[in-house]
DNA sequence: TCTGGGGTCCTAGGACCC
DNA sequence: TCTGGGGTCCTAGGACCC
């Protein structure tokens, strides 16, 4: 099954504050990250900018992102999943699929497990979820879109082909914007298309991988099984900066201030990582992404900033020419284990000090208590709290 | 008053190795 | 002078998801 809680963002804050039930909400700023079912009747969505939110809906009320609300409540809720079922594949914080086959004598059917779900994460979390159920994955994500709000849809064994082909390509999961263009350039408008055409067909189309899983989908053999305990590939933060011109000087209190929180949230969980990426948004909005990998993991500030910043060298010259309307910065190639065996003499013995220094002030007294002054070149905004860090509001 | 922030997976070419 | 097949790692870009 598949477990979706329903407006995530904008449900923990109607169930927060009982004055936001029944009304309009959205929560975000520039841009819409969560809109309450209310606020969808207007034609409001995730992604869409604020003031076009306003515009479709006068009254609707803003709301700030609580980062560490919607951190506990995710907690809470995927202790419920893993009461429910032992194989748990988190898909966010708001979503998982749940392998519950071979539950029978234990639990009841699949769909009686669904309601229980329901109603549990209802009475121990105070949100609404809707479950999809169904024999494989993507059609367990599709069935729980289609019972929301608030509910459940099973896709019965036996029925699935006649669930899956009459649906529009677009709504398969995996299929987005560019492939829905070509699918419909080509003609194929429902799944039911797809599947009257062969694999090898849908592979010279599309590439091996988009064929493929199309034609395994199409044809209801969605091998894809739940997978438990999938580990963290990568770690990292951007930060858009509007179209203004930039120096050289505000961009690196940029990269700075993104190397500070990346390497602070790996020290945080333990990781090390050795592929540093450089991410460049240019005034048109096309990307580009700059990376080096250095010889050995590491989850040291000044490493990491060394490498970020050679790579911020090498992308001015184009920045300058093109304008930057976000840098980011992410670490890949992770190295995992016991923390405590992370901390290898790679990095040298001072810098290693000083971030665990900087790390237990940020524990103590909150993550902006400390800050590097030549963060402080870039102050046209405050920093706005990460709703994805830890403690951030627990004890400031 | 256009376009946030955090991720995963796949492809493809080149370097390098056996 | 030309020629195989298999593999890994790194870099860059693209599609997609929540």
């Amino acid at each position: 099954m598949h477990a979706d809680v329903d407006a995530f963002f904008a449900s923990v804050e109607q169930r927060d504050d009982p004055s936001l039930r029944g009304k309009p909400v959205v929560v975000g700023g520039g841009v819409v990250m969560a809109a309450s079912y209310e606020a969808r009747a207007f034609g409001i969505h995730g992604g869409m900018g604020g003031w076009q939110a306003r515009r479709l809906c006068p009254r609707v009320v803003v709301v700030f992102p609580r980062g560490s609300a919607y951190a506990e409540a995710s907690k809470a809720v995927f202790e419920v999943f893993h009461d429910t079922s032992p194989v748990v594949e988190g898909m966010g914080l708001e979503e998982a699929f749940l392998d519950v086959r071979g539950m029978g004598r234990m639990a009841g059917t699949p769909e009686e497990i669904a309601r229980r779900l329901r109603r549990m994460v209802r009475e121990r979390v105070g949100l609404p979820l809707s479950v999809g159920v169904a024999s494989t994955k993507v059609l367990a994500k599709i069935a729980s879109r289609s019972a929301k709000p608030d509910g459940v849809h099973v896709v019965p064994a036996g029925g699935e082909l006649e669930f899956l082909h009459p649906l529009p390509v677009e709504r398969l999961w995996g299929v987005g914007p560019a492939t829905t263009e070509k699918l419909h350039s080509l003609g194929f408008m429902t799944v039911g298309q797809l599947a009257a055409v062969a694999e090898d067909e849908l592979v010279s189309m599309l590439g091996r991988h988009t064929g493929r899983q199309l034609a395994a989908i199409a044809n209801n053999r969605d091998p894809r099984r739940v997978r438990a305990g999938r580990r963290r590939r990568s770690i990292g933060s951007q930060r858009a900066l509007g179209r203004k011109k930039r120096s050289p000087a505000e961009l690196d209190a940029v990269v700075l201030a993104l190397v500070d929180r990346v390497s602070g949230r790996m020290r945080a969980a333990g990781f090390a990582g050795r592929t540093v990426v450089l991410r460049v948004r240019y005034r048109d909005f096309t990307r580009i992404s700059r990376s080096r990998t250095v010889a050995r993991p590491t989850a040291a500030t000044a490493t990491i900033l060394e490498a970020a910043r050679s790579l911020l060298a090498a992308a001015l010259p184009d920045i300058e020419r093109q304008g930057v309307t976000l840098l980011g910065l992410t670490v890949y190639n992770l190295d995992f284990g016991p923390g405590d065996q992370l901390a290898l003499p790679v990095d040298d013995a001072e810098s290693t000090a000083l971030d665990a220094a900087i790390d237990d002030v940020r524990e103590l007294f909150g993550t902006r208590s400390v800050t590097r002054a030549a963060a402080l070149a870039l102050n046209d905004r405050p920093e706005a709290p990460n709703p994805f860090e830890e403690g951030v509001g627990r004890r400031e």
